[in-house]
DNA sequence: AATCGGGTCAACCGCAGAACA
DNA sequence: CTGTTCTGCGGTTGACCCGAT
């Protein structure tokens, strides 16, 4: 499949479909020796693929803890509020979900949900490639670029792009949000007010939790400023998405407005630090949690809080 | 029954950051 | 500090499936 091979172009590999003998093969491999290495992996485990085709196999097909079948109306739920949050950062969405794998959300959202976002978002905007293209699907946003037509993928909204590209992140700073202040500056945390690029703001968000797509960009005025308030990079939500909440016995005072977690990833700062004076109320009410199941407990304080900031 | 078109999903590509030498 | 290698990510592709005609 695919296009012709490049990183994969050695005379000799296998491409496209894997056999059974090779799923075994890779699985045996792996669950003796573990996973990593993955260049060298082929030749030491006897398949005719690359690494990087072994990784990718493993990490989305044969990985024991895959869960299969239908996305269920929770987690579709969950990955449309993760969405609005985080764009097309489908790893990190993922990490939130269980048994699910980046591809398979990413493939879901393609193939389902975005439709239905971008159905309800802009219907004028839908556009479908001409009949006589392979795909059936939406317009790449390449092709759209410069258009001037709304790129069919990560847009929610008015013309607000989510950065595609995902980067990674060594300081985690949290704070509680835009709490009030008199001038709009966090002080404490040198957070002063920006207007983030178009490009990084479309973490819009209707508050509720039901995946009611109709509400869906039409809030911008309230949550879609929700970064634009603060010099901070975006990132800030991957790495705060990766916190385990239900570690840090902090996160129940309810009574502060501030709130500091900071790691900068030096080996000499100390770990995520709470403060315990003020901390921002992360709790969970009970509607959402019921909404989400124990599944998605370590992503419950997060939309919530984000409710709360909003 | 054959053909066509749209939808789905596994797999590939290129890029970027991290890790290492 | 710099260059190279490794790893992981998101975007894209195309084979396959299935329903409609």
């Amino acid at each position: 499949m695919g296009r012709n091979p490049a990183a994969c172009s050695k005379e000799g590999l296998n491409r496209g479909a894997w056999t059974a003998t090779e799923d075994n093969i890779l699985t045996a491999y792996i669950t003796m020796h573990g996973q990593g290495k993955w260049r060298d992996l082929p030749k030491r485990a006897g398949l005719k693929r690359c690494g990087k085709s072994c990784r990718l196999r493993w990490l989305n097909y044969l990985r024991p803890d895959i869960k299969r079948g239908n996305i269920s109306n929770d987690e579709e739920e969950l990955i449309i509020r993760l969405h609005r949050l985080l764009g097309n950062r489908w790893s990190l969405i993922a990490g939130r979900l269980p048994g699910r794998t980046d591809n398979e959300i990413k493939n879901y959202w393609n193939t389902n949900i975005g439709k239905k976002v971008q159905a309800h978002s802009n219907p004028t905007a839908f556009k479908r490639r001409p009949s006589n293209q392979a795909q059936g699907n939406l317009i790449p946003a390449k092709e759209l670029a410069g258009s001037g037509a709304a790129p069919p993928k990560a847009i929610i909204g008015s013309g607000n792009v989510i950065r595609t590209k995902a980067t990674r992140c060594t300081k985690v700073v949290l704070t509680s949000g835009p709490q009030d202040q008199s001038d709009g500056h966090d002080h404490q945390l040198g957070i002063k007010p920006r207007v983030l690029e178009p490009s990084s703001s479309t973490l819009l968000g209707d508050h509720d939790s039901s995946a009611d797509f109709s509400k869906i960009n039409l809030e911008e005025n309230n949550s879609s400023n929700f970064l634009e308030d603060f010099e901070m990079d975006e990132n800030f939500f991957s790495d705060f998405l990766d916190i385990d909440f239900s570690q840090l016995p902090c996160f129940e005072n309810n009574e502060g407005t501030d709130s500091i977690i900071t790691n900068t990833g030096d080996k000499d700062e100390p770990s995520p630090t709470c403060n315990h004076q003020s901390t921002t109320t992360l709790l969970v009410p009970e509607e959402d949690q019921t909404i989400h199941g124990s599944d998605f407990q370590p992503m419950a304080p997060l939309t919530e809080s984000e409710l709360d900031w909003i």
